[in-house]
DNA sequence: CATAATATGTAGCTTATGCAACAGAAAAAA
DNA sequence: TTTTTTCTGTTGCATAAGCTACATATTATG
C-alpha cells in the first residue's frame, strides 16, 4: 500500500516500443481526448495540468476532475455514461500516454519494462483515484457552499502541510469544480474573510482558524 | 473488461479456510465496520443492503454510499480522510468477507481458489467501483434538486431498462443520498407531478418524459 | 393485536444560492 | 507597446432550498 512508485521517475526510463502504447503532447487550451464510449482508453497525464469537463444541457460547465501530473484518466472509469459531453481539455502544456486498458492486461510481446511495471502497479494507481473520486464526493456532499469552501481549503492545507497555500485552480475554475455558482462563492469568501476564518491575498488562501 | 465474472456464483463454492479472510453475518441496524485509518480493511458485501454514513458536525446524515450484493467498500478507499466518521450500516440482514488489503496481494499460502480468484478479478472489481463513483459524481454536481432527482431517475430506469421502477431506497435515504433536504426533496417531487414529469404511486415511480 | 417507531406528505417562514449585469484588474495575444 | 480576452470583485433581485413543525400513513415490535 505505502510504496514509493512514482510514475515519473521511471518515466524518463521511457522507451516503450510496443504498439500498445502512445504519447502525445498538446499545447494549452487543445482537448485531449473525448469520452466516447466503446474504447476503454486509459491515460496518464505525465506533464502539465488538465481539466475533465462537462457540459450539460443548461450550459453549465463542471470540472467533473482536476488532473495533475500522474493522473490516471479515460473512458475506461465511465462505462456507464450520462447523454453528456465529456472531455478533457489541456490546461497548460500536456504530455499524455495512451493505452487501451483491454491490451493493458495482456502480456506484452515485446516485454517492455515500461509496460509490465505499469501493470503492476496498476491496482495502486487506482487505488489512489479512488481516494480521490471518495474525497471528491465528501466535497460535493457538503451542503453549504461555505463548507464546500472551508473543506476544500482544509484538504489543500494538509495536502501541502502548511495553512498559508496558492490555489492550484483560478476561483472561476473553483466554483466549476465545488459546482456552485461563481458570483455566489465570491459573496461567501467575503463572508469567510469578515468572519476572520481566512484570509486571501491575491492567489494566496491563509486559513486563520484553530 | 466485459467478463463475465460474478462474485456471488463462486461465493457458494466458498471454503477459503486460511486466515486472510474472515465471513460474518450481522442483523438490521448493526454496525459492519468504522472506518478508521491504517488498516486497510477492504470488504465484500455477499447478501444484504447496507449504507457507508456519514455524521458530520452539523448532525446531518449523509449516505456516502449505497450499497447491494457484491459491493466493495471498506477503508483501503479512505486513505486520506477527513475528521467526520464514518460507518456502514447494515439495512438488512447482510453477510459480509473482510480482507486486509495488503494481505490479499501477497499469494495465498494455503492456495484456496477463492483467494486467487479473487485477486485475479480485483481490478476489475475496483473498476466497477470506479464507474459508481464517477456516476455518484455526475449526481452531485447537478445544481438543483429538481436535476437530482431526474438524473437519478433517469440511471435507475437505465439499469432496469423500464421507465417504471420500484424505488431501491426509502424517500428519506434518497435525500441524504442525493446530500439535499427532505422536505425541499418532497416538494420538488411533488412539483415535477405537477409538470406531468413523474409519476409516483407508493414507491413506485413512472417516467413520462420523452 | 396494540403500541411504538419510522416514513411520508405538506405548509410557512427564512435564508442561501443562482442569475444577470457591470466595472476594474490581470493576463494573454497581437 | 496596445488591444483583447479572461478573471476578479461586487450588487440587486428572484427563487430554490433549508429549517421547523405537524398530521397522517406505514411499518416494526412487544
Amino acid at each position: 500500500m505505502s510504496s514509493d512508485f512514482n510514475i515519473e521517475n521511471f518515466y524518463y526510463n521511457f522507451s516503450c516500443n510496443c504498439n500498445k502504447v502512445q504519447k502525445k503532447t498538446f499545447s494549452k487550451g487543445q482537448v485531449i481526448t473525448t469520452y466516447i464510449q466503446k474504447r476503454n482508453q486509459l491515460c496518464i497525464l505525465l506533464k502539465g495540468n488538465a481539466d475533465l469537463v462537462r457540459y450539460d444541457l443548461n450550459g453549465n460547465r463542471t470540472i467533473v476532475e482536476h488532473l495533475s501530473k500522474n493522473a490516471l484518466f479515460g473512458e475506461v472509469f465511465y462505462k456507464v455514461t450520462i447523454n453528456n459531453e465529456l472531455l478533457v481539455e489541456a490546461k497548460t502544456k500536456c504530455t499524455v500516454l495512451f493505452y487501451i486498458y483491454d491490451q493493458l492486461k495482456e502480456p506484452c510481446t515485446k516485454k517492455c519494462e515500461f509496460h509490465s511495471t505499469l501493470s503492476e502497479h496498476l491496482p495502486e494507481l487506482i487505488l489512489n483515484k479512488i481516494t480521490e473520486l471518495n474525497t471528491r464526493i465528501e466535497l460535493l456532499t457538503q451542503r453549504t457552499t461555505r463548507d464546500k469552501l472551508l473543506m476544500y481549503f482544509s484538504l489543500i492545507s494538509t495536502r501541502k502541510l502548511s495553512k498559508t497555500f496558492e490555489l492550484p485552480l483560478s476561483l472561476t475554475d473553483l466554483a466549476d469544480y465545488l459546482s456552485v455558482d461563481r458570483s455566489a462563492m465570491m459573496r461567501e469568501l467575503k463572508l469567510l474573510k469578515e468572519d476572520k476564518m481566512v484570509d486571501k491575498i491575491g492567489n494566496r488562501i491563509i486559513l486563520l482558524y484553530e
